[in-house]
DNA sequence: CATCCTAGGGATAACCGGGTAATGC
DNA sequence: GGCATTACCCGGTTATCCCTAGGAT
């Protein structure tokens, strides 16, 4: 496990970022990751072009796992914290974050688009998402986002894309179907989740079981 | 019965910003 | 020194999350 900060600092930092460049396993993770947990902050309404990745304490090994492949891009190594409210119990998370880099304002850009009639950036799917999902990319969303129930002989599939908008729903929705994957949009209370009919299981697990990290077994 | 769909509920992500230190112009 | 920028530290808040149970078809 590399474990280090990295203690760069001024010229010296800035000089190994311009050796930086994501690899094509990074961007299918990004994308994943983006539809799911990972964020981009806004830090007094500017961007960071950061990516945060925060897990609850039972998924540290999931966290490691993600900071091993984004570990050139990341000053320091995860760190625990501790969560008081929302009337709940004391509860842990596990997060850690790139540097900013110029290589995360494409992800800014698609993923935060601007929006004319609220001024707030709100994540979002991007238009062209079925061009960027791919089946590694998928796994990463379904480890973040994804859920399933144990039914007597198979297993109910959802993806909790809650977050976004009817429009958005579609969109993935299209994007999965790309794979011959068939969902349905289900209500859940206010918001929205995707649903994978039965008769696609078997073509979801296939997509993405070789990238699932033993932690969601 | 299996599959599709809705809903309850605790808390997990998202989203936020206060601060300090280091660096470069 | 003054100022801008960014890494890094800390923590608060709560609307989505997931996870589960169960109804409808
Ligand atoms: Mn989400
Ligand atoms: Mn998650
Ligand atoms: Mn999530």
């Amino acid at each position: 496990m590399i474990n280090k900060s990295r203690n760069l600092r001024g010229k010296a930092l800035i000089e190994y970022k311009n050796s930086l460049k994501l690899s094509q396993i990074q961007r299918e993770v990004l994308i994943g990751t983006l539809l799911g947990d990972a964020i981009i902050p806004l830090r007094y309404d500017r961007p960071t072009y950061l990516v945060k990745f925060e897990q609850k304490i039972s998924k540290k090994a999931y966290i490691e796992h993600l900071y091993k492949i984004f570990e050139p891009f990341v000053g320091q190594p995860p760190k625990i914290r501790n969560i008081k409210g929302g009337g709940a119990n004391d509860r842990q998370s596990v997060w850690f974050r790139t540097y900013q880099h110029p290589c995360f304002k494409f992800y800014y850009d698609i993923f935060y688009p601007q929006n004319y009639i609220c001024q707030k950036r709100l994540k979002r799917v991007p238009k062209i998402i079925h061009k960027l999902l791919t089946p590694r990319a998928l796994a990463y969303w379904f480890m973040d986002d994804g859920t399933f129930k144990c039914t007597k002989t198979n297993r109910d599939y959802l993806l909790c894309s809650h977050s976004f908008p009817l429009s958005d729903q579609k969109l993935l929705r299209k994007a999965l179907s790309k794979f011959g994957i068939v969902s349905n949009i289900h209500r859940d209370k206010n918001k929205y989740q995707l649903y994978i009919l039965k008769s696609s299981n078997y073509i979801f697990v296939q997509n993405i079981q070789q990238f699932i990290h033993p932690v969601f077994l």
